[in-house]
DNA sequence: ACCTGAACACCGTTCAAGT
DNA sequence: ACCTGAACACCGTTCAAGT
């Protein structure tokens, strides 16, 4: 699978992130990533200084694939259809995820959604402090649905599967159990469900003062 | 550091925990672990099946440490003791914190809080559907924050050291330089805040019907 | 400037052998 | 039943050498 175009940090970046997509982060190595682009491990050294600074770029890359463009309307749709875009653009690369969520540094794309997020919800009367609270909430909020979604919530966390394999006895679990998870599950509703409470209890917060 | 006591699967796990508490995820290794005890590489295989499934038992020991006893009161303060609870005992070990957060089976224990919540927000009047998406949400929310804080969220993320480090320009971010996030950061407010808020609008949730 | 081959210090895991 | 030594198939990364 030799290609003889020219190596460059874009073009291992962009072949890191397809080969996160097709085999996770678990099966990723600098190794197999040369052997993919038909090089030696060695030559991506010249490229990227190590391992982390190949994977982060790759967060970068995907974080920056989003666009906030502008969206007219009250804060709460503003505020809505930024963290929307943000799970969008994350589950566009499943493998990438993990990378995302554990960034030390940022890539410069992702202060527009706090720059968005905070504007927004000063404008709408809320303090500084708050605003960036809310908007810490609502990334913890979103970047953890995408991340159990991708590794497979309801896996290991239905309850009837647990009490099928011997895992928990169905007397202690009375309320949980009356909920067929698995057969029902979606992560869409569930993250609407989620972003309006957020939203709504923000709102709230707003009228109370 | 020989350890003459027999190895099991328990002093294995502490071991691992304890480990992992010291260096973190990234440089722990089935051989440094026997290091620690003295012991072959090879001994720890008898009481494990792989890598995977130690660290399995070690994010189930983290979780079991919660006692999610009964709390008396009303539905918010119970669901808000319970992932209080929670997010004390997983900022406790904050090397077994990626763990957690990406167990693919969970212990038992987990069902704990899940049950208490869905419970307690069933007799609030939510349908079954909506009490588990609460939970979903409470939980992606507090692992979330927990998982920021030990990474060190406003390591990358702070507005002014990007600026400083000329990863953003100022014109472009108005509103998030009005926050002096490093200095006046906290965390145990931040999650109040949020929890607040969910609380808050699960309650407006409630109210409307 | 960019790629290579050989090498170093690690990994997780298997297996035959010991007690 | 539990531990060991040697081995296998991998890692990330460095370095001297090639073009």
């Amino acid at each position: 699978m030799a290609h003889r175009s020219p190596l460059s940090r874009d073009r291992l970046v962009a072949e890191a992130l397809a080969m996160l997509d097709d085999d996770g982060l678990d099966r990723f190595s600098v190794r197999r990533l040369a052997d993919r682009l038909g090089v030696t491990p060695m030559a991506v050294y010249n490229h990227v200084s190590s391992k982390g600074d190949l994977l982060q770029a790759v967060a970068d890359a995907v974080v920056s694939e989003a666009d906030y463009r502008a969206v007219r309307g009250d804060w709460r749709r503003v505020v809505g259809t930024c963290f929307r875009t943000l799970r969008t653009t994350c589950l566009a690369h499943p493998g990438a995820v993990p990378l995302v969520e554990s960034s030390q540094t940022l890539h410069p794309s992702i202060f527009r959604p706090m720059e968005i997020t905070v504007a927004a919800l000063r404008g709408a009367g809320l303090g500084a402090r708050d605003a960036v609270r809310a908007y810490f909430l609502l990334t913890t909020f979103t970047l953890g649905q995408v991340g159990y979604q991708i590794r497979g919530w309801g896996r290991g966390v239905d309850p009837r599967a647990a009490i099928r394999e011997g895992r928990i006895s169905s007397a202690t679990f009375p309320a949980i159990l009356d909920v067929r998870l698995k057969e029902q599950w979606d992560f869409d509703q569930a993250f609407e469900f989620g972003l309006a409470v957020i939203l709504g209890g923000i709102d709230t917060r707003l009228r109370r003062r």
